[in-house]
DNA sequence: CTCCCGATAT
DNA sequence: ATATCAGGAG
């Protein structure tokens, strides 16, 4: 079986596991989605939408991140750890949406990855959840465990095993797929523990311990 | 390559 | 005690 055809047995199987499978973090927009991409680095999706509850009940706009005191929005998103750079990262980007698109959030790749705290995974993450564009795909560290167990990719850098990706994945599949292998990922192949006992792609894993 | 960093699971 | 979590910048 080539490798397209492997690809494709595997997001059937997928879809069947998680029919509902979808974008993790809480958001009633595009701005919304970006500041709690930005905070998901190395976060759990959970600890993200527990602070951001409250943060864009504080927070509903450019200006209001852009005017607080640094030390007051780091202390908001503290413990979604790294809250320094996010801090930054996220006042930092308000302030270029303010002067360059007058507070809305751009919906090309090029002026999303000029943000500061902005890189391709979100990037791909905000033009695909929140502006529904095919851009690419979403390669985070669920993503990039799984695509190289299923041995989708033999690369380790997140932008090469994207590119592995777009080749064997439709283009229709773009948006969904990473929200599959994310699904999968947390609940059954683990980064420490896969429970290849009851994964429903055993069959196409070269991986796999059972 | 290193650094940033808190919360939770194992 | 240590690994891991929807990463990005220098």
């Amino acid at each position: 079986m080539d490798e397209k055809k492997r690809t494709s047995r595997i997001i059937a199987r997928l879809k069947r596991a998680y029919p509902d499978a979808k974008c993790s973090l809480n958001h009633t927009n595009p701005f919304e989605l970006l500041i709690a991409t930005i905070l998901s680095a190395q976060c759990t999706d959970g600890r993200v939408n527990l602070v951001t509850a409250d943060l864009f009940r504080k927070y509903r706009r450019c200006e209001d991140y852009v005017n607080a005191a640094p030390s007051e929005l780091e202390q908001d998103i503290r413990s979604t750890g790294f809250y320094r750079n996010k801090a930054k990262a996220i006042q930092g980007a308000c302030q270029m949406i303010l002067e360059r698109y007058a507070g809305r959030v751009p919906e090309t790749m090029d002026e999303l990855l000029a943000l500061p705290g902005v890189a391709r995974k979100t990037a791909n993450v905000v033009l695909g959840n929140a502006y529904g564009i095919a851009s690419g795909v979403v390669v985070d560290t669920h993503v990039s465990r799984l695509a190289q167990r299923l041995q989708l990719t033999e690369h380790e850098q997140p932008e090469k095993i994207e590119r592995d990706l777009m080749k064997l994945v439709p283009q229709r599949d773009w948006i969904n797929f990473p929200h599959l292998l994310i699904a999968h990922g947390r609940t059954v192949c683990k980064a420490r523990t896969p429970l290849c006992a009851d994964c429903v792609i055993e069959q196409y894993c070269p991986s796999s311990m059972k």
